[in-house]
DNA sequence: CTTAGTGTACTAGTATATTAGTACATGATG
DNA sequence: CATCATGTACTAATATACTAGTACACTAAG
């Protein structure tokens, strides 16, 4: 019948990657924002219960819900859980400036690195303007 | 003779802003490279003179200098000194290409993590031309 | 008011990253 | 060979990152 199933939003960890849980737990909720999978208003999995899925302590995901509601990309409301944020797509934000320069500088620093210049970035992201349909 | 006044590359270190100093030293070699300000053949400071001029030990230049030298940026020769290597700019373009579409990918997926548009990327990319280094 | 669920604060142990001190190895040069 | 300039190896001190233990605080619901 309808019944929505509301999916739960499926987390899994590579603890032999080396890079940090937290940080694995950011990466997959703002993929699957990116992707799709995870649409404004969801709920995720509370601390205590993902703590338990991925066998790791609350206050590791606590860590990344946090990190992830200071770029306001999460809210969390006390008693509730904690829910995907409304984006705001526009405004200010120091903080968001900071991360797109950040983003920048690494994708110039690693495309300098094989030989590309700044203007062959600009010209790959004007193509992808006009080519949207390979998405990954 | 025909000295051709090759212009000693300008490193500059910001102390207050939480990168390490050898990912500093990295990321400005990269720049350089991207910019145009270095170019195939020309040589670095040496570990021993930068490390005087930024006041920091030279096994900290040296770290930087390895890092790039793995990846294929910097070529050293003992005794002689550190120079920027002839990029893997030919040859292989395909794969090249690929990295390249690669990096842009990632940085327009981060981007739209954050409510940025391609755009965004673009006139960022622009202002980095003008106004190099600052970071964090 | 009580209870059960949620996020949060504070502390601390451990690992890793970062930088520095010091001595060594290698290649160029005369 | 002698010397000097270059990068390199090894060690260690320190800071920071990461995760966990434990107890607290807020919210909704009965």
């Amino acid at each position: 019948m309808g019944s929505r199933q509301r999916v739960p939003f499926r987390f899994r960890l590579d603890l032999h990657s080396g890079v940090p849980v937290y940080r694995q737990i950011i990466d997959q909720v703002r993929g699957g924002i990116a992707s799709g999978s995870l649409s404004v208003g969801d709920q995720l999995p509370t601390v205590r219960q993902l703590a338990v899925d991925l066998s790791i302590n609350p206050n590791t995901v606590a860590r990344a819900y946090r990190e992830l509601e200071l770029v306001e990309v999460l809210e969390t409301h006390q008693g509730t859980g904690t829910f995907i944020s409304a984006q705001k797509i526009r405004g200010g934000g120091e903080e968001r400036s900071r991360q797109l320069a950040q983003i920048v500088t690494d994708s110039v620093a690693r495309a300098g690195a094989i030989g590309f210049t700044v203007e062959d970035l600009v010209e790959q992201l004007r193509g992808l303007v006009l080519e949207p349909s390979r998405r990954r």
